[in-house]
DNA sequence: CACACGTTTCACGAATTTGTGAAGCAATGG
DNA sequence: CCATTGCTTCACAAATTCGTGAAACGTGTG
């Protein structure tokens, strides 16, 4: 963890227990493990910044591990691989409007969900009971899809108020 | 399948498709495997409600299999378990209301969240970059979870809205 | 009351996921 | 140009999850 000053081993061992809890939160949501690591060992440095290394030294993982979770995450949107001109080292960091990504991101998904739920209403026929509630389904992902556009930019607008409350820095 | 007339083996396997396709899109969002199917199963059929034994015998699972899943499904509050006076057997039925009742089940999990994000800005300190993007973290849970509730409600009026436009079932 | 039924629990094998060490590859820098 | 660096890929072992069959358990019914 070479963004953090090391101040002590007890620090130390907050900070990655904190890691590896969020990770569990994170993958009880779907993210498979190490890339949950990753992203809460990135949440986690004052830079939000780290090479392939660092992030493997943090975690106490080989650079295997690290290249596999980095692609899933690289993937998903959910983490930016860059790399400065003439520099040895990828760098992988978090989107700068961090939350208002993550859940930008999860719109495929749920356009995945609706999709399936349209093809099921089909299948199941939309003159049965289980047709009509495939139906009604689909139309709560389309209603849901259509409400997270508008929550995270609610979500914005509450951070700037936030902000200028002073309750988050600016 | 006890509530779905058998109309041939095509169709029947269009079913069982679906029904595995469904489960592994709840995979996907963190449900284990066997829950997701069951919920799968309870959602494709007429009824909505089926007895461990139509269960075990509509995935081909075993009665262990199912066992496990619906206890997580029962606990998560995803599935309601009832049982007619005088019965031998369990029902397992979906609620009532049934995506309200899912996202509604979802707030301990995002409350879980924020208080994890609590605690990992005391730990990276309140003061660094760190423990600042955390706050702000623990802030997104917050609204989000705010959001959430109202986003079930206003689907509620939609989906009434839906159904006085006839595109529903009322 | 005895028996059958409908699970649930237990012990464990099968399947899948996770992560490793070593080799391979691409590119940086002296 | 070439040695070194910083990964990525590969083959596979370790860990975890998943699901089974058999036994145990609780209860409904004749």
């Amino acid at each position: 963890m070479g963004q953090r000053p090391d101040t002590g081993e007890e620090d130390n061992s907050d900070v990655r227990r904190f890691v590896e809890r969020f990770a569990l939160a994170l993958h009880d949501a779907g993210v498979p493990r190490m890339p949950a690591r990753v992203f809460a060992l990135l949440l986690s440095t004052d830079s939000g910044r780290l090479t392939a290394s660092e992030l493997a030294t943090g975690l106490g993982v080989s650079a295997a591990a690290i290249s596999g979770a980095v692609r899933y995450l690289v993937q998903a949107g959910l983490v930016i691989r860059d790399r400065d001109p003439g520099a040895r080292s990828d760098h992988y960091r978090l989107p700068g409007d961090l939350w208002y990504e993550v859940y930008f991101q999860r719109t495929p998904l749920i356009e995945q969900w609706e999709r399936a739920a349209a093809e099921g209403v089909d299948i199941l026929g939309a003159d049965t009971p289980a047709g009509q509630r495939m139906q009604e389904t689909r139309a709560f992902f389309a209603f849901f899809r259509g409400e997270m556009s508008r929550v995270v930019e609610r979500w914005r607008e509450h951070r700037e108020q936030l902000r200028q409350a002073g309750e988050l820095p600016g």
